[in-house]
DNA sequence: CTCACAGGTTATCAAAAGGTAACTAGGGCA
DNA sequence: TGCCCTAGTTACCTTTTGATAACCTGTGAG
């Protein structure tokens, strides 16, 4: 992520080889984090995923899922059963992605009460 | 992040009160990570960031800025010495996110390769 | 033949994010 | 007066993201 040093400060990189951006582009969009964190507890089903991540729709479901998988964190699995069954699971990597997720999860939740009066406090004093 | 339960399987909510989407939908920005990044360093000012992180335009610097220091992240000082000197810190809750942000970095940097060779690999056999 | 079900794809559109470049403000300096 | 500095702001445009809704495919049941 940082690679020079220029008068005693690192300087950061922001190009497609960087892991961290890499990582967070991916991660950071809107659905990414509720898939892979649904999918911590066990494997599911395409529509299974769908009730239980509210608000998703059917194309951003397919369309994240895909990026998931494309990265290797998801692997996806097709049952020729009738009807048919897609079943996605977390790859290692993923497991491993969302374990390194859990901290910042925690965080999160600690600290949310102080990000939103912080936000609400910068809102009054400002526009 | 998660709510109730349904048939064994936790669902999963998307709106404002989420904390880890409040979270990750501000960090989760082309830009906020190195900014934050960068400072963990130390204070530093505003052409100096814009110097160290490669790309960022002045617009996206400062609206970058403004959004963590909305946020409770980062603090704003400005020196009124000639010419003005405006030097932006981590306050103690962004040290925090930039902590608690530090094992997804140290993932990212182990896991890159595995990572890229996935999409390779995923794009070599679909589109 | 028609319907239902799972798991999609496609078309279309609106909103958000981000880039470029020009302009601004408040001073000092020559 | 004109030019430079830092630290922005503004206008304009393109790209990306995401939402809605309609359509498709393969199969079995009635």
């Amino acid at each position: 992520m940082s690679t020079k040093t220029k008068n005693g400060k690192r300087v950061f990189l922001q190009n497609e080889d960087c892991p961290i951006r890499n990582v967070v582009s991916q991660v950071g969009d809107k659905w990414s984090m509720l898939i892979l964190f649904s999918l911590v507890e066990g494997p599911d089903r395409f529509n299974s995923l769908k009730t239980r991540i509210e608000g998703i729709s059917q194309r951003m479901l397919t369309q994240t899922l895909r990026d998931l998988e494309r990265d290797g964190y998801v692997n996806r699995t097709v049952y020729p059963e009738v009807p048919v069954k897609v079943e996605y699971e977390l790859t290692p990597l993923g497991e491993g992605l969302a374990k390194s997720l859990w901290k910042l999860v925690s965080w999160a939740n600690t600290h949310h009460d102080e990000i939103r009066s912080a936000r609400r406090e910068y809102d009054r004093d400002n526009g």
